[in-house]
DNA sequence: TCATTATATAAGCATATGCTTATATGCGCA
DNA sequence: TGCGCATATAAGCATATGCTTATATAATGA
C-alpha cells in the first residue's frame, strides 16, 4: 500500500469528510466497486436528496469521480487523489461492507 | 504495525475527533512525547480554554490519557485504545511535528 | 413534444462545533 | 491560611453540519 504525506489542513479536512458514518460507508462500498446513486438511496435510510449531499461533498474534495450513463450517475473513488493512499489505509480500519453490496446485487438494481 | 476493525461508528467519531487541524497537530506530537498542557498553549494561536476543550474531547474519547504532575497535566498518547492502531496509521500520512517539539524545547518551558 | 424516472439544487431548520471571555478548581509555597 | 500559577469549566455567540421538503435539471422513450 503506498504511502502519501498529505498536508495537514488537508489531511484534517480528508479526516472531516469520512468522520461521518454515511461518508466513511460510502467509501467503504466503492472501495469495492463503482455504484450508482440509485444503489445508495437503497442502501442508507435517508432522502435521495441526503444521499446526493453527501456524494457532492466526496466530490468537492476530489476523493470520488462521477460518471453519467444514461440517466443514471456512478461514483467511484478517484485513485488518482493525493488523498487516496490514506483513504485505502483507513478502509482497512472498518468493517468490510461487501454485505452490503451483496444484498444489492440480489435486489438487482435497473442501473447497471 | 497492527491493525484493528472498529466498528463503523466508532470509527467515523475518531476520524471526526481528528478531522480538526488542531487535534491532528496534537496527535502528531503526542506520537513523539507526551505533552504539558503549557506545550499545547505555546504551540498553537489559541486562548487556553480551547486548548482544554480540545483536550478534553480527545480524552472523552479515550484517545489520550492525562496525568497531573503538580500543577502541571500532562497528555500523552492512549496505546491501549482500540483505535490506537488507526492513529498511528492515520499520522504516518501526516507531516511530523517533531520541528515543533524542538522549538519547545529551546524555549525551555519549566514544566518540566 | 411530453410524461416519467434519476439526480441535483434550494431553502429552511435543529443541532453541533469551535472559539471567546469570565470564572472556578487544584496545587505549591510563603 | 492565603496568594499565585496552571488548568478546567461555564456561558455566550457565530458559523457549520446534516437532515428534510420542494423544486429544478437531465435523459429516456412513447
Amino acid at each position: 500500500m503506498e504511502k502519501t504525506v498529505l498536508h495537514i489542513e488537508r489531511a484534517a479536512s480528508v479526516l472531516k469528510l469520512l468522520g461521518d458514518k454515511t461518508r466513511l460507508t460510502m467509501a467503504g462500498l466503492l472501495f469495492h466497486r463503482e455504484c450508482c446513486v440509485c444503489e445508495f438511496v437503497e442502501v442508507f435510510n435517508m432522502s435521495q436528496p441526503s444521499i446526493s449531499q453527501h456524494l457532492r461533498k466526496l466530490r468537492d474534495a476530489g476523493v470520488v469521480r462521477e460518471r453519467r450513463k444514461g440517466q443514471w450517475v456512478f461514483y467511484s473513488l478517484n485513485q488518482e487523489s493525493e488523498a487516496y493512499p490514506l483513504i485505502e489505509t483507513l478502509i482497512t480500519h472498518v468493517p468490510d461492507q461487501k454485505e452490503k453490496l451483496d444484498v444489492l446485487e440480489r435486489k438487482r438494481m435497473i442501473c447497471d
